[in-house]
DNA sequence: TATACTGGACAACAAAGTTGTCGATATGCG
DNA sequence: CGCATATCGACAACTTTGTTGTCCAGTATA
């Protein structure tokens, strides 16, 4: 449509991207894998991060997540059982639960951000450095700001 | 770990091109969705590719996606009955049956294609067409030459 | 206080994979 | 030639991870 002669092709880059993105997802949990998370799951680590410092609760998980109250508090209840997060009645509204990190959750997100690290120095030196920078702000320019929705519920669809 | 002081975390890029890889799907999808072919799924667009024209067969396309063949099996069967391929009997092999697009299924790629190329071109004016390719070429160096495998069967696991 | 909203739990279901098994057909080799 | 082995596609059972719908308890509003 609007490519000159030698572009490349309009699905290669988003193709790429996801490439890219799975590469990286794929060796933080094989990395947290073998560092004693072998339960950990991908997204978990959005979970984790939604969490934060301060706690949430499931519905509130949910909305930051893109992702329906239920499954929100089905990946707590699984969290909970792995020993991640805890959760604690709220003592100002007796309706809520308060969702917070143990320690062996927050061990996972600094180990998690390491490996993160670990593969930006990687492509950082295959690029060289400014170029990465480039990339990293080239992306801003191209996603929003809250980059950090799920609701993969179901987007990737039937296969069958 | 190894990152300057301002830096992006490392896992902003990663995050940013899924986010821009789900945005483009989204809107391929939504476009196919307007013109006439709102059962196509993100994962066919995958089947479709690998099909390609020569036509596959089952345990093929389970192999070039990264699938098993069931799961091939199961997508030509749910593609068959929408319409976009048909079964044939190989003449030379009783086992196998060889699936083809129909013009249907071809029109899928087409529109597609065009979709895609609009977004690129949207990307090219939004960073300038010299950075796109300079991004193209980077990402080519970050991800491998077979970025169309799919897999995806539960690599984004457990968030219950 | 009556009504409406929110939080969390339970149940039923859907989508898209997986593994295992099976019969039919090909193929390779003694 | 004929048997052992491998492959193709189909069927069935199961897993994972989400969805809706319903319900009750607790909170907020008018």
């Amino acid at each position: 449509m609007a490519s000159a002669p030698h572009d490349a092709p309009g699905f290669e880059l988003p193709l790429r991207m996801f490439m890219a993105f799975r590469m990286a997802l794929d060796e933080v949990h094989a990395e947290l894998a073998a560092q004693g998370h072998p339960d950990v799951r991908p997204t978990h680590g959005y979970v984790f991060q939604a969490i934060g410092p301060h706690g949430t609760t499931a519905a509130d998980l949910g909305r930051a997540l893109g992702i329906s109250k239920q499954a929100a508090g089905k990946s707590i209840a699984t969290l909970e059982g792995l020993g991640y997060v805890t959760l604690s009645p709220d003592p100002h509204d007796a309706r809520r639960k308060l969702v917070h990190l143990t320690a062996r959750g927050v061990d996972v997100l600094v180990r998690s951000a390491r490996v993160f690290e670990t593969i930006r120095a990687r492509w950082a030196a295959e690029l060289g450095p400014e170029r990465l920078r480039e990339l990293e702000a080239d992306m801003r320019r191209m996603t929003p700001d809250d980059f950090f929705r799920l609701d993969v519920p179901g987007w990737f669809g039937s296969v069958g």
